[in-house]
Order: C-alpha cells, then structure tokens, then sequence
DNA sequence: CCTTTAAAAGTGAACGCTCATTCACTTTTA
DNA sequence: TAAAAGTGAATGAGCGTTCACTTTTAAAGG
C-alpha cells in the first residue's frame, strides 16, 4: 500500500517535471535525463512508468486535458438557465487558467503545436460536451447566435489562454469581468 | 546583379524550407539537414545566410510578422470611421490566414511555445500600433469598451488564429462575416 | 519476531543514433 | 586569377533507450 502509494508518487512526479520543463523551453528541452533528474530518479526509471517520451508526453496531455475538463464542469446544473450555466463554466476555466497556470500553458502550446499524437480530435471539441450542448440549449432558445460551437468556443473560451496568463500582471475581479463580458456579448444574440 | 539575386533567392528558399518544417513537426523535426536538402543546397550553405539555427528560426519569425502587419494595414485610411477601419484591418487579417496559411500558423506557433528567443515583446501588441491607436480613438468616441487593448486584441484578433486554420473546411464568406460580427459585438459599447 | 528469499523496483553506464556546426576543399563568379 | 560562394564529409555533443546489475520489498518459514 505504501509502496503503492510511492509508485503514484513517482509517477506523479515524473509527469510534473515533464510538465515543467515543457513549459520552460518546449519539447526538446524536456529530455529524458532532465526529467529524471528533477524527479530524482534515473532516467531508466522512467521506463517502467511509460514506454517512451511520445507515450510521456501524450499521457501528460491526456491527464491535463482531463484535470481542465473537470474543472470546467465542477458543480454544473444542467437546470440553471443558460447564461448563469455558461457564466458558472466560464469562470470555472477562468480559475483553471489561474490556479493551474502550467498545466494550462501546456494544453495552449499543445493546440498550436505538433507536440502530442492526438492529431484527430485535437482541435474537435469532445472535451467540453456539456458546454457545447448547452450552447445548443441556448440556440434553441433564441439566446444564442446561431453559428457553429466551433466559433462560439473561438470567442469566449479560446481568448482565455492568451488573456490569463502568468507574464501577465494581477487579475483583479473587475478585469475578470470585463473578460467575461466581452465573451458572452461576441455570442449573445 | 543576378548573383544577387540568386543569393537572395537562397536566402528565401531556406526561410521558406524551414517554415514548411516546422509547420509539419515543430521545431525539433526541423533539422539542418532536412531543411538544406528541401532548399536544393548543403548543410554548410546555411551557415553563409544565418549564423545559426536560433538565428534562422528568429530572422523567419522576424519576416513573417513583418509581412503579417504589412498585409494587416494595406490600404489602411485613417480617416475613415471606427468601425468601417476596424472591419477592414480585421478582413486584411483574416486575408493573411488564409492566403499565407504557413505563415499564419507558424506566427501561431511561436505565440504559445519559446521557439523565439524575443520573450519581452512576444506578448505585446507593437507590431499592431495602428490598431491599437484605432481602438484608443474609438473608446474616446465611445463606440468601443473601455477595456484594455490587451482585451481587445484577445476577443478579435487571436481567436482568427483558431478559426482560420488549414484542416478546417472550406471558409464561405458567410462563415467569415459571422467571425466579424462576434468580434465586433465582443469589443463595441 | 527474526531470517530467508525471490520477485519487483530502481539504477548508472553504455549504445547507437541524430543533430548542429566546422573544415578542408572545389566550383563559380566577374 | 583571386576572391566569393558552395560543398560533402567529419566532429563532437546530446539525445532516447537499453542492459547488466543492485537495492528494496513483503510474504513465507522457522
């Protein structure tokens, strides 16, 4: 149980410095000894958690992708009307972008970047279902603009990885909200 | 005089060898090697046009945002309305996405990932000033939002780089004013 | 409780390869 | 004909990955 535990931790570890150094200076920065190093551990080790870097790097990103994806629908209610529901998600990715700043910078540099395998559903917006249904929700309701979810996620969630990000000075709330604003105005109809 | 122009036709060969490579697998899949054979020279030939790798990919980014504001301000009057010179910066944009889509992908590219050593003015919206000022008089008039540029650009300019993209399907001219209209909606008072 | 023991986990050094860069040399230019 | 431009092969560093080996683990036996 322990040892199961320090397996985890490993793990876990591996994938953070990976993580970091990704972030630091992109891919070919992240090389196998100075994730193993970071992780204290050697770089053979990394071997008996993942077949290769591509298989690194790929379960980094689907694990991140997950952790984004709860985020975003903590504590939704699908019964809430539709611009409540949509300020609730908007602001729950808002706080990802803030409180897991590395991990966000990551899956921004993964979308524009032939970093990860993925290359089919990369850019499709499987991810954020319940966001696109309630998109459709809003639609049918006469709320919404009437144009492809793709172009609805360009103008209110994508804009988020460029706003919030870590060069970037405080946040303050009124900021927040100017952002929101301008989100839900690019899509109300 | 044709010697000349034969070594600046090398030049561009090598630049545009080098974009096409790191569009198809990121920097690292953009090896010396790789990029002198797609420009028809040796390896040791680049080294008379660039100092260096980091000097290649920086003098490509460097053209390429260059002929990005060139093409974002052609036939740009200052004398003319807010919005009727926002729409047409926005169209020249959109025309740049499309026409150069390497060019546009790439500048994509360096946005969100440190291929480009310039870290300061990365993020900062120099290369755009023309825009930049048309917002500040727009906001005096009050037509736009009294919200930083910095948002502005966010909410109109950077989601053309998700929207605008090679593997998506043919772009109608319907899709792009719809594009422009949620732009506009997101920034105006 | 302690010792045994075999499997599991972890390791540092080494291998083969690829890359950026250089160099001695050849070709082109005017 | 000498300077400029271009070259293919060589160099050395760094990478991902493997391997022979050591250490740790935890269940079994005394």
């Amino acid at each position: 149980m322990a040892r199961l535990q320090k397996s985890i931790d490993k793990r876990t570890a591996l994938l953070k410095s990976t993580l970091g150094l990704i972030n630091e200076g992109g891919v070919q920065q992240a090389c196998m000894s100075k994730v193993a190093k970071m992780a204290n551990v050697s770089p053979a080790t990394i071997y008996l958690y993942f077949e290769n870097k591509q298989d690194l790097v790929n379960q980094l990103f689907n694990e991140t992708r997950e952790l984004f994806s709860q985020t975003a629908f903590k504590g939704y209610d699908q019964s809430m009307p539709v611009k409540k529901s949509f300020r609730a998600i908007w602001y729950n990715i808002a706080e990802f972008r803030l409180k897991h700043n590395e991990e966000a910078s990551f899956l921004a540099q993964c979308e524009s970047t032939p970093i990860v395998e993925e290359d089919r559903c990369k850019k499709d917006l499987h991810h954020l279902k319940p966001l696109v249904d309630l998109w459709l929700r809003g639609q049918r309701e006469g709320i919404i603009k009437e144009i492809e979810p793709y172009l609805l996620y360009a103008y209110t969630i994508y804009p988020m990885s460029f706003v919030l990000n870590k060069e970037n000075r405080k946040v303050e709330p009124d900021f927040l909200e100017a952002a929101f604003n301008a989100a839900w105005d690019a899509i109300k109809r």
